[in-house]
DNA sequence: ATATATTAGTTGTCTATGCAACTATTTGTA
DNA sequence: TACAAATAGTTGCATAGACAACTAATATAT
């Protein structure tokens, strides 16, 4: 019996891969990594959110996320700004050089989630997003549930 | 309107870590990294394939092939043996501390795909994997006309 | 038979990401 | 008010992975 092909972690593995890969190719251009689209994306829909924020809604890692930021910020995709009323804090801002690539931008993830559901009905692509937030959610929850009985 | 929980790519690579994070919490213990834990699986289906088959199952680049199975190998899980018939080919075969620890690793698979597939039905589950594979496929798919178009 | 192509694997360099340890700031408490 | 705990962000270190350039070995074509 073949393991490997019924194994929803290694499907996912390979999707990820080739989605970042697809991304990647189609935002060089632009000077914007492969991980760094996602953090535009959350920008785009909701200006001026803090650091910690962003960790906590892409459920990244807030080290990773600095990094990610500091590469938008020298690419002068991003400022930020630390808060006045609370000086832990450092909020994100998008320049004007962002909002300008705005639409490439949302074309390419648009064009992504085309590609990969393409063969899909309405109701299948539904189906499916209903699944990756299901399993997404699940995910997180298994990893929260090890990390307390580690403690 | 929300860009990006519309977005599939946004929950694949959320989920992409949360899995790895999880696998990787699992298999620690036996100094399996997160990354290579697919390796083994494959090698438990079919011992004494070759690195070049390992990157074309795996959809994985030969040089991270390399790298991960240099670590396996490193760990005494692996060994690979140059082909005598061919000697551009290396032979990737498990070793005995591999064949040890089958059922946990296996173990550890199963159990992120039960945790991930959680409150799900079977017809669900079966839903799942049959999506996850067309969107890898679709995913290949795309990459591969855009190396082509780029040439 | 030799020169060229192709193929398999390795190494260099880069991005992305996680965890742990650290710093700075603020909040809460004795 | 001063000291402790919590919070936000950064830095060090490690793994994982992609792409490009390289080496070695084999296959092909002249």
């Amino acid at each position: 019996m073949p393991i490997i092909e019924e194994s929803f972690g290694h499907w996912i593995a390979r999707l990820y891969r080739s989605s970042q890969t697809y991304v990647a190719t189609k935002l060089a251009a632009y000077g914007i990594g492969r991980g760094q689209h996602s953090y535009m994306l959350l920008l785009y829909q909701q200006d001026g959110i803090t650091q910690d924020y962003i960790s906590k809604a892409l459920y990244t890692d807030k080290a990773s996320v600095t990094r990610a930021l500091v590469r938008l910020e020298r690419r002068g995709y991003i400022e930020r700004r630390k808060d006045t009323n609370d000086g832990r804090n450092k909020s994100v801002y998008l320049t004007d050089k962002a909002r300008n690539v705005k639409s490439q931008v949302l074309s390419v993830v648009t064009s992504l989630t085309y590609a990969l559901a393409e063969g899909f009905s309405d109701q299948e692509k539904q189906q499916t997003i209903t699944m990756l937030k299901h399993m997404a959610e699940n995910a997180s929850r298994a990893v929260e549930k090890d990390k307390k009985k580690s403690l």
